[in-house]
DNA sequence: TTGTATGCGTTATCAG
DNA sequence: CTGATAACGCATACAA
């Protein structure tokens, strides 16, 4: 409430002299100095960011566009990519694209308004062509958005391919694996590939189920698993998603298949849910906040004029547990 | 990059006539104008928000304070934050509390420095004196804040009347609830009072658990239920939140211990990702869109200056499911 | 050592 | 119908 005029008018000073005094640019004299903290403390005086922000024509917030907050992968990301902007001095602002067409788009339209400095995406749209031309810090998860904007993901063909060596381990001969919709551009397609390629050079049969483009709710997890696992009763392993594991982790409890003995079931994200349940499950972790870390990293270096890699791939690690 | 200025030169007309112009008020000829359009179409020009915002000293940010967005509750709870918010043209800057000690002073100081314009806060701070005398819109969910600060929180009281009820109805004579620390001063702990009671008149015995403040980890819930269960093996019901049900269904079912017949399970928050599994959890649901809705309605009262309703009940509502 | 003028981008006001 | 100018709050450069 109180600005700076009402500091100086109140310690007998000019407005030039109190932003010296508690910034501690510039001379002031002691007495003087005394006053004015005295003033400030008696007004609660905070100085306000806009104007400090307008004359940088920046804002010290980042946008973070994620599909949806409540997908538990996506929840991870967001937490440690806040807490990472924290310490690097920035605020999250976040913006959910699911369920309302035109998010992103309007969430672009901010980044030209200098509402915030950059923005980090993880969404899947199916058109990317929003972020071409836009000449703005712009960092993608799991995206290509083309050559001009830095691409961070896991290793997504080593996540497949270790799933791969452990179900064929296993000798698992016939297995069933869940991937998102192909139709959209993502590296995380090639954990797929990779397996399929891994697993049929072992003599195993694949069977891949393509999801649909953005839906990731648990209820579209749990039909989709129910009505597979029926359509091929007889495999012996199953690769996907960290939720859609956990739910086939619970079907065979419920009908009474052991697992891993006859089906062995392997997750992929390594979200914290799946600590909930024993059998703990075996999962493909990703570094989630290694990925945050490289994220923020990689806007700051934006931000400040550096040179950036522009695709940078962060490891990823069996999470040993009990299902394969 | 361009500014209103670059757009007027490049139009051959002044400032102002480019903000009337593209601003739709008052007049501008029709030939000017187009010439006007066309000037900022060529340059892509966007009216920064930033002097706009100085002006009206608003920023149109409204932040949202959660101890931790992994949590599904708060994940949903903040997901229907957002989208209310920007429904009414606001956007939702986010701080998570947890592992970060002080972190919510920060975010405070933020408003005074007109970062934003609000804060809506869910997180169960030990101290509320921070938001003591601090003049600005601030709302609570689930936390008295003392008289000046509107509150809104589920009808907890009727949540642990519904689930004494249908226990009783289940002829439970000896059950086991767990509840959030009882230190901090939340209306929620409104549901383990209620429970007691009603439970008791119904001549049952209950033992309550109480939980650390601030943890809500699965890790945690996960140990905390084994632990309680292994002590008290002969509970017949149990009453705990919707992570904790459902880690005492999963370790019924290992234990091959009938639910509902010999153990009933009732949760309590009615997050999604109960659905993940079947049997399917009978819990009591928050309405997580109304608290929302309310949260952020009462948000903009405060910003528009009008009277709002200080304690805010939004309804529970049992969701029947198979364990209980 | 201090006060004052300047500029940041936009919109509203007012004189032309 | 249009152009110039003030105002917003702060930091900074410069004059005193």
């Amino acid at each position: 409430m109180a600005s700076i005029k009402e500091v100086a008018k109140r310690a007998g000073v000019g407005a030039g002299t109190v932003s010296r005094a508690l910034n501690g640019s510039g001379y002031v004299a002691d007495e003087t100095k005394e006053r004015i903290l005295a003033a400030a403390r008696e007004l609660d005086y905070r100085s306000s960011e806009q104007p400090k922000n307008f004359i940088r024509n920046l804002t010290g917030i980042i946008g973070i566009v994620v599909p949806d907050i409540e997908n538990p992968f996506f929840a991870k990301l967001l937490k440690n990519i806040e807490i990472e902007l924290y310490k690097n001095g920035y605020k999250a602002l976040i913006c959910n694209t699911i369920e309302i067409s035109n998010r992103e788009q309007d969430f672009i339209d901010m980044l030209k308004q200098h509402v915030m400095d950059g923005i980090i995406t993880g969404a899947q749209s199916l058109t990317n062509d929003a972020y071409m031309n836009l000449n703005k810090p712009v960092v993608a998860i799991d995206r290509d958005l083309g050559p001009t904007i830095p691409l961070i993901h896991s290793d997504h063909a080593k996540g497949g391919r270790l799933a791969a060596e452990l179900l064929l381990k296993a000798s698992c001969k016939n297995v069933l694996q869940f991937g998102g919709s192909f139709r959209v551009q993502t590296p995380s397609n090639d954990r797929h590939l990779e397996f399929i390629r891994v697993m049929e050079e072992g003599g195993a049969t694949v069977k891949t189920v393509e999801m649909e483009w953005n839906m990731m709710d648990y209820d579209y997890y749990r039909r989709l698993i129910a009505q597979y696992m029926d359509i091929y009763p007889n495999v012996d392993g199953v690769f996907t998603s960290d939720i859609g594991a956990m739910y086939c982790l619970n079907l065979a409890m419920r009908k009474g298949i052991r697992v891993p003995e006859e089906l062995h079931i392997i997750g992929y994200d390594g979200v914290d849910m799946i600590r909930m349940f024993t059998p703990e499950l075996t999962t493909i972790a990703q570094d989630v906040p290694m990925l945050a870390r490289r994220c923020v990293r990689t806007m700051m270096d934006l931000l400040d004029g550096k040179e950036v890699v522009m695709e940078q791939v962060v490891d990823v690690s069996l999470q040993s547990g009990d299902t394969a």
